[in-house]
DNA sequence: CCTGCCAATGACAACGTTGTCAAGTCTCTT
DNA sequence: AAGAGACTTGACAACGTTGTCATTGGCAGG
């Protein structure tokens, strides 16, 4: 409907048209009070003839302690249904402060999340989340932000002064690897992410130290690590399981897209039903898939939710000590990762 | 990292640490040319020295003709993959013009999308995207609108008007509907969405021409439609499954929570291999599943990719008559589609 | 030396709104 | 009737930037 229509109405539009002054205008439209009923009354006609929109860029602009309107979201991947979760965690506490989201993906890219910050900070948001794509925090720095606010999703702890929310990526990669353990597996691959990444590292600790624990060796042709799509760990997992000379009895997939790719693999293989699997993240469909997957699924919806409320609560003036929040997650063993290792 | 800074430099800050004019800041900040070499180091350095961020809002509001900065998008729900699909193919237009993405999910609440269009409009967003959840327009008006172009995903083609994408509904009800015929069954069951919105309507109409074409009457007790989750799908499905005294022989499901929660509840009754099943929209992992589910997959990224790149050409300035894309789709036999009618 | 021209620079208004404050009107009290 | 006080209203500056235009100075040509 790409109506030709020469201008926008502004305020002072509205003021001639009611007779006005501009700043009455500016006292209904804010429903401020002290205007008589009868102008009130007139602007609000003026208002709805001449479809009257207030610029919240202007307002913005001039309002000294504003209420915040947007805030930042730089993630991952949109795509992948773990962090369009997040997001949609953060919507909705966002939405309950009448408050709308810049979502970007950052693809794992430096660069890109670096451009995403200076964007968002031009912008002058009110605040910024953001699941950073490597242990780099770049341009998240005091200088740039300049108070404003910054809620970080599954970073390093070791970032202080930051707030962070994020799940317990050691304790369920240890869980996970257990779990493999306890059905009697010593021979276990491993399947994830590049540990450059800071939730990778983590769940990729989880499992040496569980093996560890139990007096294994962990099998360096064994490790595959790497930033790939599903299909792209699907070819990997594929290839990888042709070319071992022996290969493991059963593996940990430490992310969904990862988990995906090899239980393609598996399928493809005709190996499903002799190989275990435990995966990270959880995954659609997992329950229906013969064996259904045994995983350790993440909240991301509360990720998210927990990191909105956490930037809202700086945003309304806490000065609390940064916020460490981390979630845990349990096993849910549901077939895949209960097969018995071979005699 | 909450730092507690004063107050932002701003371009007055910068012309005085460098002993300039406002508008010689102005023109370095931009590159425009027609500054000294000497001036324009100095205002480098300053810029440098306080950390200056230009103010995106301040520009925007004086900019005669500014390029697009931002874009509001309108989806129902970015947790559900095929829309986050749609923004992530929408994200990636607005990338390459750098422009940003507000988006927001409506929940199929048309107040709640009429909030979204108002807000996009308060902050003068550049061009609006809307996967609509019903077929009222609402605020979707000239009025309103003023001349910001809008290209609608899923809807109405009677709308006119609006540019509009989407995907072959009617075409793709009617061919899945018809591959299950062709493997014998007379007996068929529809799941699906509202047919107050859109798409569902088609999608049901292609299923009823279908059955229609092939001299088959629809029995109303084996048609359900309304809103649900992917679990609440499964049990809608899984208590239909139980009170038919006659069942279907096979399904067609016509959204992919639809199809996901139709999938369990077939497996919860044991009845994934007698009863045939092909379902609108790609399900993730829907080809390990057994049987593999038969679908027909849209392409959400290509869908977010062409309205944003037809939105972007009206931004340009644009003025052919409204655009209406149309993407097919083919149907993908896996197995569950192919189950035979028993004799 | 004057004129005209060009490049560099800055003063100032403007964008659309809100904050501040002063002026005006009305009512109530004494 | 006058003064205090409350309420209504509007003039004006300010927010941080860019567009317009005038001013300055240098330099070439007459």
């Amino acid at each position: 409907m790409n109506d030709h229509t020469p201008r926008r109405p502004t305020m002072r539009d509205v003021a001639e048209a009611a007779g006005v002054s501009l700043k009455t205008v500016s006292r209904v439209v804010n429903r401020e009070d002290g205007v008589s009923d009868d102008l009130a009354e007139r602007v609000g006609t003026a208002v709805r003839t001449l479809r009257y929109v207030p610029d919240e860029r202007a307002r913005n602009l001039r309002q000294v302690e504003s209420r915040p309107t947007s805030i930042g979201f730089s993630l991952v991947d949109v795509s992948n249904p773990f962090f369009s979760a997040v997001l949609r965690g953060l919507e909705e506490v966002a939405r309950s402060h009448h408050c709308l989201v810049l979502s970007a993906s950052s693809d794992h890219d430096q660069h890109r999340q670096d451009q995403l910050i200076e964007t968002f900070v031009q912008r002058r948001v009110a605040g910024i989340v953001v699941v950073p794509c490597s242990s780099e925090l770049g341009l998240l720095t005091p200088d740039l932000l300049r108070g404003t606010p910054v809620v970080l999703v599954d970073c390093e702890p070791a970032v202080s002064g930051f707030d962070f929310v994020r799940s317990d990526h050691y304790g369920g990669a240890l869980a996970l690897t257990r779990h493999l353990l306890a059905h009697g597996h010593r021979r276990v691959g491993f399947l994830g992410d590049d540990p450059a990444i800071f939730s990778a590292r983590l769940r990729l600790k989880g499992f040496t130290d569980a093996m560890e624990e139990a007096g294994l060796s962990v099998d360096p042709q064994l490790v595959i690590t790497g930033e790939r799509s599903p299909i792209g760990w699907q070819t990997e997992a594929f290839q990888w399981l042709n070319r071992l000379n022996q290969r493991p009895t059963a593996i940990m997939t430490a992310q969904n897209f990862v988990t995906m790719g090899t239980v393609r693999a598996l399928h493809q293989l005709k190996l499903e039903r002799s190989i275990a699997l435990a995966g990270f993240d959880e995954i659609e469909m997992g329950d229906v898939v013969s064996p259904a997957i045994t995983v350790l699924p993440q909240h991301p919806f509360e990720l998210g939710r927990i990191a909105g409320e956490t930037l809202f609560r700086r945003l309304s003036g806490s000065v609390e000590p940064p916020v460490q929040e981390i979630l845990t997650a349990a096993v849910v063993p549901r077939g895949s990762g209960e097969i018995p290792a071979p005699a």
